[in-house]
DNA sequence: GCCACCGGTGGC
DNA sequence: GCCACCGGTGGC
């Protein structure tokens, strides 16, 4: 009997699918996929998970078999995708890039505007310290915050902004593979303070998280008892 | 009583 | 006809 428990990156960190091949009886061969929650609670069904998941994660695309975000949410367009999976939707900028950045460098940002990140209750979360004094067709500081991760995935060579020529013409001399800004360096010192910041993220994540694991135990506990008492 | 496992079935 | 979903049950 085959039965691997693996990530499952669609869903948020600490989950795990599970895939059972029937052994025996009229449905031997096919299979049963189960999920298992951080805290080891197991599901056998979409509904299931959207149930327990609530608003936290969006599981409209969620393909429970595969266990893979698809882009379309009909039974027709996911069977004929289904050889090729969208990616998961946290890399917006990375599957992006192909078309929008070989076309026009120098303008391919603005493509770019509108997107934004946001907590799990659609508030956007707090804007970047960012180098001043942005160079293209798009000053603002959104724009360069976009153009900055994409930077990040196109390479991994140092992100240092362009060259002082680039500032006096855009147009000749500006540099596809930086952003629209001028020259800056990062300090071992701007390093530790997002470190800090990363840090005090994850333990805000992790308190939330812990908090709300609780919560739904409570309330879990609370229905059990009303039942309890009305079949009494 | 729990749960792994398979069967039944409604929706497509 | 297929399959996602969930009910039922046998083994522990």
């Amino acid at each position: 009997m085959e039965k691997r428990r693996s990530d499952c990156p669609a869903l948020p960190p600490g989950w795990k699918k599970e895939e059972v091949i029937r052994k025996s009886g009229l449905s031997a061969g096919k299979s049963d996929v189960y999920y298992y929650s951080p805290s080891g609670k197991k599901f056998r069904s979409k509904p299931q998970l959207v149930r327990f998941l609530g608003n936290a994660v969006d599981l409209s695309y969620f393909d429970f078999r595969t266990g893979k975000t698809i882009a379309g949410n009909t039974r027709a367009s996911r069977d004929k995708r289904e050889a090729r999976p969208e990616p998961p939707r946290r890399w917006p900028l990375v599957r992006r890039r192909a078309s929008i950045y070989h076309n026009k460098p120098l303008f391919w940002e603005k493509r770019l505007k509108g997107l934004r990140s946001s907590d799990v209750t659609e508030e956007s979360l707090r804007a970047m310290d960012l180098p001043r004094a942005c160079i293209g067709p798009d000053p603002s500081e959104d724009c360069l915050l976009w153009a900055i991760a994409s930077a990040l995935h196109l390479s991994s060579a140092p992100i240092s902004g362009q060259s002082t020529s680039a500032e006096k013409n855009p147009g000749v001399w500006i540099n596809a593979s930086q952003p629209p800004c001028r020259s800056f360096s990062v300090t071992e010192q701007h390093i530790r303070e997002q470190e800090l910041v990363v840090d005090r993220a994850r333990r805000s994540l992790e308190e939330a998280l812990t908090a709300d694991t609780l919560a739904r135990i409570a309330q879990t506990k609370r229905e059990t008892g009303v039942k309890e008492r009305r079949t009494r």
